[in-house]
DNA sequence: CAAGTTAAGTGTTACTTTTACACCATATTA
DNA sequence: TAATATGGTGTAAAAGTAACACTTAACTTG
């Protein structure tokens, strides 16, 4: 009964990246400016699609690589999305994923090269297809994970000072946070050490830079999964 | 340039429905014993693929109608699963969602038609491909938005009594819960109100049978999205 | 070189939320 | 009518969260 499958439909299946970055004191997504068809000159994810030898989660690294020249970068999957029209070319079910990078490090050529540009996430302008909604749903997806697991720091350089890391939780969750509260929390976590060197850059007195420790990360024994 | 699109392959899109139901002191899923090819005589999830005709959440609509004959249900999306062979048979891109359904009210000629059972979640047996992994990924989503919002009556009848109730959070939850600090937190909801009817099937004396107002609970001002 | 500027760093208190805990009421059945 | 089984109720301790302001260090400018 070889046709329990053949007597189905089958379909494109589409990759399609949301792209964090933080910068000061604000997210930014990746866009594209489509110089192709179909949606030339709109605003997009950056996409793909889903070939014969990949997964679907082999096929986002792919997609990501593509853009930016980035590999074993942190990535999600959103969901899949699979409205009859949402692609008015043709039918094309999508799978959505995002991404944290640091947004120094990628392959600017690349970038250029696919006519992308970091956009404000606060200021996101109309984008194709139901990519608005991937984004939202990437948005609120990232929040309540980075306040169960530390995902931000995919978005710093190794070393970042406390001001920087209250800067990208301020970002990630849209609002102000008390200062010494803050610090207090991650005095508390116990996997973010200060190291001995000092950030001259960002105020005059100088700061202390931090940075993550993955092995106690993984000994807390709240970590759990 | 029309093969923007077709120079990528297609693939046969499947659904998974993972079908809750709550049982006095447990959750049960609804998992067929399979009577077809492949994998006959395994246990899996209810399945079936994507249509022409059909966007993705409309296919898992149908799917769990087809099972149970019920529509309306509360359902969730849990994600694709895209793994090269997760189907031996043939590659498949899978879309899992789950549904919570009342174990009272559906069609039971289609079910046994479909050779389903109701299975204990905590004694589940080995199901088929990557089935077990969609479940977890499923338990572990549903507490969760069970934690935020009060899906949960939809695995209720219309009346309930409040030890049903606590019943149910802590199967979903899996711990016990102190009974008075529950009915208090349930107060404090303020959507859960009392009927002048008593359920007299449960014990002696009878306990108040109360329902689930979803009016007041859109008016609360704690309800936002 | 003194005064001004800018960001870094640091504890305590009130408030809110969560947890722990035990007895009486009511209807049935033996 | 005594035993049994579930329903129903309040208070106090503990933990967690939120509010709040001044000093320090180094550079810049007059």
């Amino acid at each position: 009964m070889t046709d329990y499958y053949s007597k189905n439909p089958k379909f494109y299946v589409g990759i399609d990246c949301i792209i964090f970055g933080f910068e000061k004191d604000h997210l930014n997504l990746l866009l594209l400016q489509r110089n192709f068809e179909p949606a030339k000159g709109q605003w997009s994810l950056m996409g793909g699609f889903v070939q014969e030898n990949e997964s679907a989660d082999d096929a986002a690294k792919r997609v990501l690589y593509e853009l930016t020249g980035l590999k074993d970068v942190y990535m999600e999957q959103i969901g899949a999305f699979g409205e009859i029209y949402r692609d008015p070319g043709e039918r094309v079910i999508s799978l959505a994923y995002y991404a944290l990078i640091n947004i120094n490090e990628y392959d600017r050529e690349l970038v250029s090269r696919h006519n992308a540009h970091w956009v404000n996430i606060d200021e996101l302008p109309y984008l194709i297809f139901d990519h608005n909604q991937m984004v939202e749903k990437a948005r609120n997806m990232m929040k309540q994970k980075a306040s169960r697991a530390p995902i931000g720091f995919n978005l710093l350089p190794e070393l970042f000072t406390l001001t920087q890391l209250q800067n990208l939780y301020e970002a990630i969750y849209g609002e102000p946070m008390d200062k010494r509260n803050f610090r207090k929390r991650i005095a508390d976590m116990g996997f973010i050490e200060k190291t001995d060197k000092i950030d001259k850059t960002g105020s005059k007195r100088g700061a202390c830079l931090y940075q993550f420790n993955d092995k106690a990360y993984r000994k807390d024994p709240k970590f759990k999964l």
